[in-house]
DNA sequence: GGGTCGATGATATAGTGTTTCACCCGACTG
DNA sequence: CAGTCGGGTGAAACACTATATCATCGACCC
């Protein structure tokens, strides 16, 4: 995530989709989102969890494990795998109720850590076809796309 | 993995394909492959450890994740990051020396935890085509689909 | 013999995530 | 009002995953 009024815009974007969906966004989980939104790349649980002490002494694993399976539930932040850290939605607030979450990719630098979240249809389609080609029905992927960003590239 | 026959070919292949790139597949590092491909489903490195401590009373975490590290390295296994488990490649020593792995993907499923890699070239091309668009050069995709397999889908 | 290199043994430590029980508080109920 | 039920949080311990470090061994070469 880039700039503070970007992170303000969100934030408030995600208490509306919470609004909407019946969730609560408690101000402890808002703080956690507004952690992982502040974060310059996917930022670790445990790295959250040090940053959430500096105003919450008293946090621990489960604090900041819980407040992140809300934000993953509802959609406001994803898990990177590869890298076992979260970064927040770059498209939240556009799913509806019981909809867990939306076809995305991520492409991670593999020079500077940089993570950008893109939602392109081509792959989501190939995806479903080649898994409904074995039989399968798919109902989530993770497709984390490792290389060398353009900025990096340029360099 | 299956058989035993099916298993017992894919070990001679890996010799194979470990010979022609100069690579020692060691009896350690064959005995994991031969855990690896045994197991019913990707297999966890402390699992593995478990498995080989019968015959090696002696081996420590540093043993099964050196001779993972080597199996991933020459294209034997992959890793199911969703899962932080290992499982054979089911089209391994068809990659020359170099070439650290093939593009697949994973049908992963949610019911019975069967996992099974594909290698479907239009998901492959689609994420190339993405990243490009995005300016980003795509050196390697972790592509893991969860959803439910055709045989639980038929029960 | 001495030197080097890759593989393994062995111990300790780091990093990631879960379980469990307790407490609080707001809402709903008899 | 007392009771109770639920979700959210506090707190401690634990489980699981992975790496760092140093020592040892054997093969190979000079
Ligand atoms: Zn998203
Ligand atoms: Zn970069
Ligand atoms: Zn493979
Ligand atoms: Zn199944």
């Amino acid at each position: 995530m880039a700039e503070a009024a970007t992170r303000e815009k969100a934030l408030q974007e995600a208490e509306l989709a919470c609004a909407r969906r019946g969730a609560q966004l408690t101000p402890l989980r808002r703080q956690v989102l507004e952690l992982v939104l502040g974060a310059e790349a996917p930022i670790g649980a445990y790295a959250l969890l040090d940053r959430l002490k500096s105003s919450r002494p008293g946090a621990a694993p489960p604090t900041v494990y819980r407040a992140l399976d809300f934000l993953l539930e509802h959609g406001l932040v994803h898990k990177v795998e590869r890298l076992n850290a979260y970064i927040g939605c770059s498209d939240a607030g556009h799913g509806h109720a019981h909809d867990h979450g939306h076809p995305h990719q991520f492409l991670i630098c593999r020079r500077c850590g940089a993570t950008m979240e893109i939602a392109d249809h081509a792959v989501a389609h190939a995806i479903a076809e080649a898994a409904a080609r074995a039989g399968f029905v798919a109902v989530e992927a993770t497709v984390e796309i490792e290389g060398i960003c353009a900025r990096c590239a340029a360099t």
